[in-house]
RNA sequence: GUGGGUAUAGUUCAGCGGUAGAGCGCCAGAUUGUGGCUCUGGAUGUCGUGGGUUCGAACCCCACUACUCACCCCA
């Protein structure tokens, strides 16, 4: 237990790192062109938000959540999710009082889920979101939807599906559910337990059940889509001309429900395929109520998440020449090696020197023979070798390898990182 | 919650009833001031835990635990 990590946790070793720290340069490039600033919420909430925001009756607040009692008896919770922190965030700070839209957006967010691990679906996970709040117009969406696509893209991700929905908003979505229930009523037989559920606390979700028998029944049910108010509907045929006309590949799915119930209007997702079948990289939509809902005035909002793991595992699985991320270097560019014990002191200086010019450097540590560190330096990739052995100090003067044509010269101690960097280019 | 699979060296795995193995990695030597390739040598194991069968169990049986994949749901 004490050298494992808890289930549905994951370490990223420095092996991983550098290109999460690529994506997320990206990620926050093409947030900043866009206009989005950087929030940065607390992992823990007071349960009540999450239970307010996602709604009674979503499986994220069902089981999904990591709740807990603190000290002072106060049931906190790690977020599954973090549209409610930032809308509490924004509310808190009275942000809202200034000019809207605000448009915010969080990265390397972590978020839990407890929920048994697989491929692809972790307990502890990280996204970028991004939340525009005062935006009623679809370009919001539009704005956000091509973000998305065009990061993924960018990254050389290819087979990304966009698909969107609207799923209506007060005005109309009750009547919808009423004429929906009615319909699932009739068929309750033929429908599997949960799906029964289902139809009396949210209908709507019926739509995602992934059993056979529930979509065969479902084959001709009536769909949201098709029941909009006259504002909804023109909202969604205006979204869908801001997508056409930005070149972006999207599908209608009138079945896109989302899992949690503060949407309203658009609902979108971004999915690619895997090895493993069809993944969600980025879920999102409108949601219009929540504010208020959470007690602040009536600001439609709109956002997304994006699952970094996820794309992560994607853009892994892409071959190398594929792929438009790349990791920052991280090997050093000169290691330093010296005969015996007696040059460590000054080894040391000179790695110092190399790094103090801006050269990553390095030199070893644990006493190894001239040829281990040379050894050590290969399995480290370091293009340059700086070598020191007492001719060298004596003469005042290191001796650089280049180990890739074998080349070998002296220069001048002070001169050696200028000389190493004229190489580097 | 339901159903598969797996558990042996640092790591990836082979062994499937009779002395615990290989590749990779690690260390050293061949080459006492020079890496990659090659060759030689070396170190490292409660064979997941507990019980049972057997003259004998890493191997067969049972239970447990952990991990993993899939379903549901989701990022």
């Amino acid at each position: 237990m004490l050298t494992k990590v808890p289930k549905g946790m994951k370490d990223v070793l420095p092996a991983e790192s550098a290109l999460w720290r690529a994506m997320e340069s990206a990620m926050r490039q093409a947030a900043l062109l866009a206009g989005y600033r950087e929030i940065r919420t607390p992992v823990l909430e007071h349960t009540e938000l999450f239970a307010r925001a996602a709604g009674e009756t979503s499986d994220v607040v069902r089981k999904e959540m990591y709740t807990f009692l603190d000290k002072g008896e106060r049931s906190v919770t790690l977020k599954p999710e973090s549209t409610a922190g930032t809308v509490r965030a924004f509310l808190e700070s009275g942000l809202y009082a200034q000019a809207l839209p605000l448009k915010l957006y969080y990265l390397n967010a972590p978020h839990f889920r407890y929920e048994a691990p697989q491929s692809g679906r972790l307990r502890e996970h990280h996204q970028f979101g991004m939340e525009c709040f005062g935006a009623a117009q679809p370009t919001a969406e539009a704005e956000l939807i091509v973000l998305v696509v065009n990061l993924l893209a960018g990254f050389g991700l290819p087979n990304l599906a966009v698909r969107v929905n609207s799923i209506g908003c007060p005005k109309c979505r009750p009547a919808y559910q009423e004429k929906f229930r009615t319909y699932l009523a009739g068929k309750a037989d033929s429908l599997c337990k949960n799906c029964v559920e289902r139809a009396q606390v949210n209908p709507m979700r019926a739509l995602d059940c992934k059993e056979e028998r529930c979509q065969a029944q479902l084959a001709d049910a009536p769909m949201m889509l098709d029941c909009l108010c006259e504002e909804c509907q023109e909202h969604f045929e205006q979204l869908k001309r801001l997508l056409t006309l930005s070149g972006i590949r999207f599908t209608v799915d009138p079945r896109i429900v989302r899992g949690l119930d503060y949407y309203t209007k658009t609902v979108f997702e971004v999915t690619m395929e895997t090895p493993n079948g069809v993944l969600t990289v980025c879920g999102g939509g409108r949601y219009d109520g929540l504010v208020e809902e959470l007690g602040g005035p009536s600001i439609p909002a709109v956002g997304f998440g994006f699952g970094m793991e996820r794309a992560l595992m994607l853009l892994e699985q892409l071959p190398q020449e594929e792929r438009r991320l790349q990791a920052q270097n991280e090997f050093p560019q000169v290691f330093t090696a010296f005969l015996h014990k007696g040059l460590l002191t000054d080894a040391f200086a000179v790695t110092e020197n190399f790094r103090k010019a801006g050269l990553r450097a390095d030199m070893d540590h644990q006493g190894r023979s001239l040829k281990a560190q040379f050894k050590y330096a290969d399995k480290l990739g370091a293009p340059f070798m700086a070598i020191l052995g007492d001719e060298e100090v004596e003469k005042g003067v290191v001796k650089l390898r280049d180990m890739t044509t074998k080349e070998e010269w002296e220069v001048a101690l002070p001169e050696a990182p200028q000389a190493l960097q004229k190489r580097l280019g």
